[in-house]
DNA sequence: TTGAAAGCGGTACCAA
DNA sequence: TTGGTACCGCTTTCAA
């Protein structure tokens, strides 16, 4: 690595001083024009580039957020990720993107070198809150999906119990009672998700025995919902942990000659834009997305500013149903 | 904005030098093991957080690359971000991910902002490349997908005249005659991938003369097949600028009754994982996108360390065509 | 209009 | 084991 081109060779060629050439640079008046030209052409010419440490050490204006999220090729991550982008560029805010895909040792990579390359850190994390504080060496986070005890931590709550509700009633009304699901276990645990489904179909007098485990991922939600209709084929419907599941299923049904929705019923949740490429269009509890990300970029900057928090109401993103073709 | 803390307030406040203070958070060893605690607990208690840029100012060992794309949520664009995110990764280095939205005014906007806080850029860039060579001052950069003139620039370039060749000789092959193509155009001039078509097409004495002009999105594809089976309902296979379109398409037919791929066969390009989870599976000019992204990271590598770079024909990414079931 | 000097917040090297 | 000092590369006073 050659060595670095710095203010100093720059104002030594064209000699004047550094000041000059930082005035020349940043484009501040207080400089002559013929001046100005001849420091530009000697920065060219060396070739040289500020550092950006440098400058940040100088103005600390730029603020730097860390994104985590398990896998950026999963579109609701996707989603989330565009949201938070969108929200830190309006306010100059950059966005540094780690992918620890979906592995707990990734993880604690991430969160080491992430405690020196950035301000604030938001996203999904699958370890414990302790581990999580210990190595996160007092930098704000902010948690998506996710309680936390920590008062240092915040996080953005998915509140889909009355959504899911929404959806279990629309299947009884559409005359099913035979309703499985299919759950993303988080260590070997039923999701949240799925007592919200269990809660809704107790509410109906049904039972919530027919439940598969997939994996994120198409071919998870695929794979997931053959086992299941092998063991019960008597389901008329599924309720599936997410689009991505949900849309793997809806591919199982077809491989499997059940018409959809006819002969099976789908009920997706986040409500991708995924599930309207999809033949038939997928039936969802759908969420804002987008607004899971500005909302962890938002509370990330009160966190960073030591504001007042959102209130907890406020760092709710709330998921409703959306019916399409596939019930 | 409180005021920042900074090693001198926990230096203070455990009553030692700044470079006790150092030593303790850095695991340094050369201290005693009751001061270390001292100094651990102040700067617990004062909630300090090192200056990354200070840091960063002295070992000057951090690689940060910028990736700029479109759009975050074009799922071609997220595979290339998930392969330079590996690649990067793999290196140690971070990446900031930037979203121009396809506006030619968010790009400069972008590339006024990227300049002071990256070591080298990567991506998809629209504006002229006389624009970016003014506004990025000696930044190494890598453009993808576009060839470059300005030595300072590499380019990856995405070859694909072999594999749309190997798509118009199947469909020929099949029987059809009547292929029609939706191109997306780059300031209002059909795009290379028109003119790979068109050269195909000749070679069995066919003309392209059935073109469509879609916008790089589902519903783009949609709209545009639409539009363009009105006026040329003979048609019995298109082929599309890239998958999302050739989704849209896929979306457009079923609207209209028209079976694919019995009574119309589509063809998309990139081969993305999208292609698989509609129905029929789509058919498409694949490429591997991933080493789109790890191609681009390795070049900026080489770029930023003035090593050789790849010769032009590593610099390929190869387009064949990968027939799926909606041909 | 220009330059000298003083930091910004750390780390490295030395001496104590 | 500690602390003093120089210095990383740049911008911001403040004089000249």
């Amino acid at each position: 690595m050659s060595k670095r081109v710095t203010i100093n060779d720059v104002a030594r060629t064209a000699g004047v001083s550094r000041q000059t050439v930082s005035r020349a640079l940043n484009d501040k008046g207080e400089i002559d024009g013929s001046t100005k030209q001849r420091v530009l052409d000697a920065a060219r010419e060396l070739g040289y580039r500020p550092s950006r440490f440098a400058r940040g050490l100088v103005r600390q204006d730029t603020t730097t957020i860390g994104l985590v999220i398990p896998d950026l090729l999963n579109p609701f991550f996707t989603e989330v990720a565009a949201g938070a982008l969108e929200a830190a560029r309006a306010r100059g805010w950059h966005v540094i993107v780690y992918d620890t895909a979906g592995s707990d040792e990734e993880e604690r990579g991430t969160i080491e070198v992430v405690v020196s390359q950035v301000d604030a850190v938001v996203g999904y994390f699958n370890l414990a809150e302790s581990e999580l504080d210990a190595h996160l060496s007092g930098m704000p986070a902010v948690l998506i999906g996710r309680e936390h005890q920590t008062p240092r931590f915040s996080s953005i709550r998915i509140e889909g119990a009355a959504g899911v509700r929404e959806a279990v009633d629309h299947l009884v009304a559409n005359g099913h009672r035979r309703i499985g699901m299919l759950d993303y276990e988080e260590r070997s645990r039923p999701s949240i998700r799925h007592s919200w489904f269990a809660d809704a179909m107790s509410a109906h007098g049904l039972v919530a025995d027919a439940v598969g485990n997939a994996v994120q991922s198409v071919d998870g939600g695929t794979e997931a919902l053959t086992d299941l209709l092998a063991r019960r084929p008597d389901l008329t419907a599924v309720f599936a942990f997410n689009d991505v599941i949900a849309v793997g299923a809806l591919r199982a049904a077809r491989r499997l000659g059940r018409a959809v929705p006819d002969e099976l019923a789908v009920v997706g949740f986040d409500g991708l834009q995924l599930g309207t490429v999809v033949d038939p269009a997928l039936t969802s509890v759908a969420l804002d997305t987008r607004r899971v990300g500005a909302l962890a970029i938002e509370q990330a900057g009160r966190l960073l500013a030591r504001e007042p928090q959102l209130p907890p109401e406020e760092l709710l993103v709330n998921a409703v149903l959306l019916v399409r073709e596939s019930t």
